[in-house]
Formats: C-alpha cells, sequence, structure tokens
DNA sequence: ACCTGAACACCGTTCAAGT
DNA sequence: ACCTGAACACCGTTCAAGT
C-alpha cells in the first residue's frame, strides 16, 4: 500500500477519511435549511453521516463553529443582480437585493448574529454599498457607517417578519398590542389610543420606501456633491 | 376554618397557594439578569422557588410564555428623560433614549425577539416618535412605519454590538474580515481592498448621529410641513 | 491522527397519579 | 385546582481509551 508514502501530503488521494468537513458542513446545512436551526445538534449531524458526536470535534471546535461553517457558499445561490449606474439608485438596489436574498434563507439571520460575515461571496453587497456611498460623496468613514445602519435595519426588518410568522402560526398565543390598551391610557397615550382601531391598515410597510428614505438621510451627510475621496484626509484611493 | 368562604373571591386573604405566578416570574427575571436568557430554563426556576418543573405550567403555558413576562416592568426602572418641544429633536431624542435603555438590558432584546412588546410602561416611547412624526408632517401611516424603521435600526445595532461583544470576550475565534480577502479579490472588491488597511479606524459609530440622519431622510417624506393630521384622509385626530 | 463509549450535567414537556 | 414523580426524548462537551 502507497499509504505511507502519500502522508506527507495534506489533502491527497491516499487514506480517505472515514469523516470529512465538507460532508460534515453540508449535512449541517441540509438539517438547518429542511427544520431550521434550532433542529441543528451535534449528535443529529453525527448520526446523520454515520458517526459519533466526539467525531466532529476533530473538525470543529464546537457547535458555533459548526454554525458558521455553513454560510459558506449560500448567497452563491442567489443570481447577482444588474445594477444601475446612478450611484443612489445602486446603493438601494444592492441593499433590497440583500434583503430580498436573505429573506429567502430565514436561518442565516441566526448564524450571522453569532459573528461576521463568513461569506466571501457575499461580500460584493458591502463593495457595492460602500462605493456607491462614496461616489455620493460620502467619506470612506461614512460610507462605512451608512453600510452598518443599512445593514441593521435590513437584519431588525428580517428577525421581527420572521418573529410576526412565527406569531402568526400560533394564533392562541394572546397578542398584545394594540389590546392591551384601555380607556385610561388615552390621556397618556393619545396617539396610539386614536390610531389603535386603525391599527390593521396603518401596518403597510414597505421596505424598499424604507429603504430609500433612509438613504436620503445618509447621503445628505455629504460634504459635497460627487467625488469624495478626495477630501478624506488620508484617504487611500482604491485603485479603479 | 373560613377557606371555604373565602374560595369564591379569587385572590383573596385566604387559601395562600404553594406557588404564585410573581415569584415565578420575578425568579425567572432574577435569573436572567444576573446569567443571561441562556441560564433560564423551567427546571432552573423551579429549583429555586422550591418546587417541581411542573408546577410551574399551571401557571405558564410554556418557556416561551414566562420569557415574555419577565419584561413586564422592566422600562420601569428607567427615568422618562426631559424630551425637547421640538418635534425633530423629540423624536431623536425617544430614540436615543430606547435604545440607551436597550444597551443597559441586552437580555431584553432575546425575549422582545419571540414576540411583541408586552411591557406597557414602554409604550410612551412609541407615542413619542409617532406623535413626533406627525407633528413633523407625516401621515398616520408613514409614522408607524418611521416607528418600525427605526425599531429595526436600533434593534439591529443593539445585536451586533451584543455580538461583537461576545466575539471580543473570546479572542482564539479567528476573525473573518478584513482578514478574509486576499490579493485576488481587489479586482472584484477594489473599494474593500482599499479601505481594508485602515479598517480599525474606520469602525467609529455614532449612533445618535446615525439616527439623525435616518430620520431627516424620514421625515423629508413629509407633503407639507408641520401639522399633518388635517392631510391623512379618514384620520381621527387624537383627543389632545 | 482519528475515532469510540461512557459519563456528566443538563434540557422542555407529557402523562398518570396524588391531595 | 394545584402539585408531584417518573419517564421520554433529547442536549453540548469532557475524559479516558482504543487503533
Amino acid at each position: 500500500m502507497a499509504e505511507g508514502e502519500e502522508k506527507k501530503t495534506k489533502r491527497g488521494a491516499g487514506r480517505p477519511r472515514r469523516l470529512d468537513p465538507e460532508t460534515i458542513v453540508a449535512t449541517a446545512r441540509r438539517i438547518i435549511e429542511e427544520e431550521g436551526v434550532a433542529a441543528l445538534s451535534m449528535r443529529r449531524v453525527a448520526k446523520e453521516v454515520g458517526s459519533t458526536p466526539m467525531a466532529l470535534y476533530h473538525y470543529v471546535r464546537d457547535k458555533d463553529e459548526l454554525l458558521l461553517l455553513t454560510l459558506a457558499g449560500v448567497s452563491a445561490q442567489f443570481p447577482r443582480p444588474e445594477l444601475p449606474a446612478d450611484p443612489r439608485a445602486r446603493l438601494i438596489t444592492a441593499a433590497v437585493h440583500m434583503h430580498q436574498v436573505l429573506a429567502q434563507v430565514p436561518w442565516v439571520l441566526k448564524v450571522l448574529e453569532l459573528g461576521g460575515l463568513t461569506d466571501k461571496q457575499a461580500l460584493w453587497i458591502a463593495e457595492e454599498i460602500i462605493d456607491s456611498a462614496m461616489a455620493c460623496g460620502l467619506s470612506a468613514g461614512q460610507a462605512v457607517a451608512t453600510y452598518r445602519t443599512i445593514w441593521y435595519f435590513v437584519y431588525g426588518d428580517l428577525v421581527f417578519r420572521a418573529s410576526a410568522a412565527r406569531r402568526a402560526a400560533e394564533p392562541d398565543r394572546k397578542q398584545h398590542w394594540p389590546a392591551m390598551l384601555t380607556e385610561e391610557d388615552a390621556a397618556e397615550l393619545p396617539r396610539l389610543t386614536a390610531l389603535a382601531p386603525r391599527w390593521e391598515e396603518l401596518q403597510r410597510y414597505d421596505i424598499a420606501e424604507q429603504l430609500a428614505a433612509i438613504v436620503d438621510g445618509l447621503l445628505s451627510r455629504a460634504g459635497g456633491a460627487g467625488r469624495a475621496a478626495e477630501r478624506e484626509p488620508g484617504a487611500q484611493e482604491p485603485h479603479m
């Protein structure tokens, strides 16, 4: 057997391991996609790959690391949209795309909460948003802050979208709002009291509209129109 | 014994129950405050109130309901700030206050994700934000949407603040960004590549500043200056 | 190096039984 | 009505041992 000779190559044809990281991660991802993050457990993955729970710990340090690894490649499943040339429109289009993609893979939210962005193939969205913001006259610092603000907003929207959907699926659980308002609150909370009867119709919420509005506010911070990087003290121009 | 006579009063002096909902909820809240939401379990609460896990299920339908009940009264611990008269400043002040209070009770975030706002004493913040937005000329629907947008943003910021803090406490876990950028990405991701070396300094992020910017954008949607409710078709004026 | 098995210290919740 | 005890079907992770 040639196994001994091939041992020095870290990942050669010889010495097939019973387990390999790709299978572990792919299995974890499948479980999450089919049954949600809550269904993922080390024991479950071990069972499905035909091994024992502790064998997995040779490939990942703990469950959180496995969770983070399931992120890789997810965004590549979605086609990259054509973006408009106008930087403001481009920024909004990229942000709406980010929202729309994540709405289709809601489990990703739970994983993103654990750590940073680990899917390299999603970085183009940050690139486009930051680049658009700078093209609109923001400094690099402002552009990065703008990206964060947009991300926080998109994330928050998606979390409560999922939360509302969960609650709607369990209608016997008591809804607290606006039912909890009583007559006595009218003096303290006049607006809410007045709006309560037509609360349903007031729930219309268009993410693209909100995004356009907040982007307007964020871009209005620009010191001058267009071309910003020059104004930034110590800014290095990106090569392009 | 007078117990029989007092039985019809639902909550009289007689028939002291071994368990009562207040103690259960207070114990749950104490555990969460001291050790985080992850430390809360039905078994743990039962042990601390000197009972068995299943006894709790006579007072709450499940763990989620108990979690939701821990929210009540939390916001009352924080002094209500003086708000400026100018509606735009009032909106921003209320939003910053919401952010600042929640930053001090981070466990609340996890519970809010489960359902709606259940702490009645926090409703004044929504009241002030919606009222300010309408005073700035937004329709009721726009004002409610503005509240939601601000809430999503605040929530998102707090989640990733907590997340970054957790990651910072575990420095041996690999940080993915911007270390994962390679030379080859320079062509695809020129801005990120250019910004990567000074990523640290670009992380300055002022929540009040961002809030002010997005509020500007949201309020710029107003159809006219000032006094809005009249323009709203079918709007009922709050009594005030 | 890679993997197993047993064990530790837990979970939420159902069910049947007690008072 | 209120509570207990046993049981079911799970968890993540440590540790010592095997090959």
